[in-house]
DNA sequence: TCATTAAACTAATAAGTGTTAGTTTTGCAA
DNA sequence: TTGCAAAACTAACACTTATTAGTTTAATGA
């Protein structure tokens, strides 16, 4: 009979959740079982249930923790009396840096979040909506103020928010080059192109 | 008994493959049976096995199909005697078209390859390091020429595949901007950057 | 020491999985 | 019209799935 050991700073719950996130992200969420999940624990399937609702529910607080993360930040950048090129560069940093330091969480909401159940399916579709919103509103301005050029906001928001997902594929190769080398290097690309 | 209607110039196996990617991408494929495949072909589930090897046969024929195609368009581009910023440019753009024309299949090979079992897991990720391998070489010929500046290769090729991914959430939403527009908008952020 | 509670266990359920075997139907060529 | 092959069907198999119910064990506090 092991028991769960809650990490420190968090209950059993934040455990299992920890260890559903790195399952859901090497093997996808509907190919672990919650047998499998148990088994990297060292419990059977069906203690899980003592401190979980359902293997949703899991899904559900990865996502929507990413979500919110994501969304208060924003918020803070947009606050900051700083000109639209260093606000893009503080939200590409925030992105980067949540990619190096909650890998697994990250990658499951941006790969799993279709296995979300309605009315969450619904839901995380709107917050992300009103996130890539509130980009392209700040890349009108910045085109506005003519710090920018002139290109399609929606285009710019989108390429800049697939390109910082490059950070997945650094982590699975194991290269020795430091996040602020990485960040340096995207941000750079991103904004000043890469002619000479 | 209703009958598997092949495309034309196609059999009925390229019939159910194409079937089956539109599943695959919208659902995953984990998440998608073999019975709700062959109901949205109207059939039962075990006649699909007239056509086909397995479920698994499937997810290696799209994945591999799509591999093989970047991996024949990148082979044209070496050969080009044209400048590196030129190649860059073609490989962007047949991303781009790629991902149009054939959104599903690009789709499912890009999110899907996790679920291929071995050997073909391996066979894929060797093919997809040895394009990535190429890429990085030609970035390199671009900065030694000195039309690049100096970035780090590695990144800037992972930042350029993770941007033209972009085209993905492009055609969630059916904004009416033609494909032109969205590859000379992207081609140029990532060459020229976002600044004025 | 004893009662309480948290959290593990076993066993079972009902539904769904890919796939196979065997049979029947269909459409075409002779 | 008959014979044949392609391709549909039904039925079943052998597992696996998430989840629940009921029970036992371990840890805690009085």
């Amino acid at each position: 009979m092991a028991k769960i050991l809650a990490s420190k700073n968090g209950t059993k719950k934040d455990a299992i959740t920890q260890k559903a996130a790195g399952l859901f992200r090497k093997k996808g969420f509907a190919s672990t079982s919650m047998r499998e999940l148990a088994e990297s624990i060292g419990v059977e399937a069906s203690s899980l249930y003592n401190h979980i609702g359902s293997k949703n529910e899991l899904l559900q607080t990865l996502c929507f923790k990413v979500a919110n993360d994501f969304t208060v930040s924003l918020t803070e950048i947009e606050k900051k009396g700083i000109s639209t090129v260093l606000k893009l560069q503080e939200v590409i940093r925030f992105h980067i840096e949540m990619m190096l330091n909650n890998h697994d969480e990250v990658y499951v909401a941006n790969h799993e979040w279709k296995q979300l159940q309605e009315p969450f399916l619904s839901n995380f579709l709107l917050q992300r909506n009103s996130y890539e919103g509130r980009l392209v509103e700040i890349i009108k301005t910045g085109i506005k103020k003519k710090e920018l050029k002139n290109i399609h906001p929606n285009i710019a928001v989108l390429t800049i928010l697939s390109a910082v997902r490059s950070v997945e594929f650094w982590q699975r190769k194991k290269n020795n080059i430091n996040s602020k080398e990485l960040e340096s290097n995207i941000i750079d690309h991103l904004i000043n192109g890469l002619i000479k």
